[in-house]
RNA sequence: GCUGCGGUGGUGUAACGGUAGCAUACGGGCCUGUGGAGCCCUUGGUUUGGGUUCGAAUCCCAGCCGCGGCCCCA
C-alpha cells in the first residue's frame, strides 16, 4: 500500500494508512494509554511537579546543539524548512526543550520542578517497540545538586511502576565513577565516549562480545574486570590507588542510603555497566528496566546542559518514562476492558424513545457517563451491544414500566432489576 | 543510513504456475421485552508497480510497509 492513497485495478481508491513508524491507537489501547499518563501525572503532582507545556516544533539550531544530546541523534532528526525558510525540527525528547526554557527564564524560582507528558519524535528505523513517534513522561528538578533530587525521582518512580503493576528495577550508576575507573584502568580521555557506549551493551550481546569490541577500537580491556565484579567498595580501591578524584562514588553512596531509609533497596540495583546514550550526562544515571529487558525509561543529571543552551550554570536532574513501551509491557495487565460509560438507555417501543432522551439528558447533566440507543435497534441487540461494550448498566424504557411512569435499571452482571420512578432519575446515581 | 527475513478480507489462516477458500469479527435478519448463544444472509482480500507466461497469490525486479540485526534509544 504506501503513504500515499493508491489506486487499484479498477481506479478505485485505496485506504490511507499512517505514516512509516507512527500508529493509531484504536479506543482500547488509547484509553489504557491514558491511563497510564494519568499515573504519571497524578504521581508527579504527588511529589509537588508543576506542569510546564513546550512546542513540539523547535529550531534545528537547538536540537542539533553540539554537546548536548549527542551526534547520533543528530540523524534521527525530523527535521525541514518552514514557508519562511527557517531550518526546524521536531522535539527528540522532553529534556532540551525544557534546557532551552530555563536557560532564557531570568527569574525561576529553585528549586523549579516541573513535569512534562508528550510526544516526541526519532527518525530511526521502526521495530517493535521502536516508534517514530512515542510519548515520554519527564520529571525534571532543575537548581538542586544534592542527590536528594536523584532520590525523588527513583521515589516517584517506584510509585509509578508499583501503581501500574509493571514488574521491573531501576539500574544505577554514575558517569563519573564510571570515569574514574576507565582512566584508572588505562582508556584515554578521548577513548571514553566509545569505551561507555560497547560498556552500555553487555546486558545484551555479553561479556565476551564487548571485549572483542573494545580491543578492536584499541581500547583497553582491563576496565571490564572491575566493572564484571559490580562490586563498589572494589571499585573504590581501583581508584583509589590512581589519581581520580572528583569521582562521583561518594554521591552514589550517599544516594545508596537515602534510598534504603526509606525503604526501596530491593528496587534499586547499581549497575557499574549502565553508561546510557545521550551526551549531555553528566554524574548519576539510571534506568528503568522491565523484567523482560526492555528499557522503559531512564534519566539521569545533566548539569552543564542548560549553560551549553546560554543560560547560567544550573544544577539539572530528571528522569523520562517511556508510555509507549509502558503500554506495550503492560497490554493487558490492566483490566480496562470496560468504557467508560457508565449506563446504556434504550426503549422497547420506538414511540417511547422521548423519554429515553430526557433520561439520558438527565444522566448526563449529574455527570454520570450515559448512552442511549442512535440506531432504533431492538432491546436484543441494545443489551448484546451493552453487553460486549461492557457497559455495568442498562436501563429499560418500556409500555410497562412507563404505566407506572417508572424506568428499570439493570445491573449487567448480576442481572439483578430494580424500578425508579422518572420523577426520580437522580436516585440513580446514588445507588450505583 | 546499512543489512537479513517477511507481506492473502479488519484479524487469524488455506490454495502443485490453472475457479482465491475457511474461521472469526463487523453489518443485517429470525428467536415478536432481557444480553455475550444458535440458525440464515450480505459486505469485504492476494502490499503497489513493472516483467516472465496461454495463464501469477505462487517465479523475477523495484518500491512500500512490517519484523530482526547494525546504529541508537523510550
Amino acid at each position: 500500500m504506501g503513504s500515499n492513497p493508491s489506486r487499484g485495478l479498477l481506479g478505485v481508491m485505496m485506504a490511507f494508512e499512517t505514516v512509516r513508524g507512527m500508529r493509531d491507537l484504536p479506543p482500547e489501547l488509547a484509553r489504557k494509554k491514558q491511563k497510564i499518563e494519568e499515573i504519571c501525572k497524578q504521581t508527579f503532582e504527588r511529589y509537588g511537579f508543576e506542569p510546564l507545556d513546550t512546542p513540539i516544533v523547535e529550531s534545528l539550531e537547538l536540537l542539533t546543539k553540539k554537546g548536548s544530546a549527542g551526534e547520533a541523534i543528530e540523524n534521527e532528526i525530523y527535521a525541514f524548512e518552514d514557508k519562511g525558510g527557517r531550518k526546524l525540527g521536531l522535539r527528540f525528547d522532553l529534556t532540551v526543550p525544557l534546557a532551552r526554557f530555563v536557560a532564557s527564564s531570568r527569574s525561576l524560582q529553585i528549586p523549579f520542578k516541573r513535569y512534562q507528558i508528550g510526544k516526541v519524535y526519532r527518525y530511526d528505523r521502526p521495530q517493535a517497540k521502536r516508534y517514530r513517534e512515542f510519548t515520554q513522561a519527564d520529571a525534571d528538578i532543575i537548581g538542586v545538586s544534592s542527590v536528594l533530587a536523584e532520590l525523588e525521582l527513583i521515589s516517584l518512580s517506584y510509585d509509578i511502576i508499583k501503581e501500574l503493576r509493571i514488574e521491573a528495577k531501576l539500574a544505577l550508576n554514575s558517569r563519573k565513577l564510571l570515569e574514574s575507573i576507565a582512566i584508572a584502568s588505562g582508556v584515554k580521555r578521548d577513548q571514553l565516549s566509545d569505551c561507555f557506549r560497547i560498556i552500555d551493551k553487555v546486558s545484551k550481546v555479553g561479556w565476551d562480545e564487548i571485549e572483542k569490541e573494545l580491543c578492536s577500537k584499541k581500547i583497553r580491556p582491563d576496565i571490564l574486570d572491575i566493572i564484571k565484579r559490580n562490586d563498589l567498595e572494589y571499585a573504590k580501591k581501583v581508584i583509589l590507588s590512581s589519581e581520580q578524584c572528583d569521582n562521583g562514588l561518594e554521591r552514589l553512596n550517599d544516594l545508596l542510603r537515602y534510598v534504603k531509609i526509606i525503604g526501596l533497596s530491593d528496587f534499586v540495583n547499581v549497575d557499574l555497566s549502565l553508561a546510557r546514550g545521550l551526551d549531555y550526562y553528566t554524574d548519576i544515571v539510571m534506568e528503568i528496566k522491565s523484567l523482560d529487558g526492555t528499557s522503559i525509561g531512564g534519566g539521569g543529571r545533566y548539569d552543564g546542559l542548560i549553560e551549553k543552551y546560554g543560560g547560567k550554570s544550573t544544577y539539572a536532574t530528571g528522569i523520562s518514562f517511556g508510555i509507549d513501551r509502558m503500554l506495550d509491557t503492560i497490554f493487558d495487565k490492566i483490566i480496562s476492558k470496560e468504557t467508560m460509560v457508565k449506563a446504556f438507555v434504550a426503549v422497547v417501543r420506538n414511540e417511547d424513545f422521548d423519554e429515553a432522551l430526557k433520561v439520558v439528558t438527565k444522566l448526563r447533566s449529574m455527570g454520570m457517563n450515559a448512552e442511549f440507543d442512535l440506531m432504533h435497534r431492538n432491546i436484543s441487540k441494545n443489551l448484546e451491544y451493552a453487553s460486549r461494550k461492557g457497559i455495568p448498566y442498562f436501563i429499560i424504557i418500556g409500555p410497562k414500566e412507563l404505566s407506572e411512569r417508572k424506568v428499570k435499571l439493570r445491573d449487567m452482571k448480576t442481572g439483578k432489576e430494580r424500578y425508579f420512578n422518572l420523577s426520580d432519575i437522580e436516585k440513580i446515581k446514588e445507588t450505583l
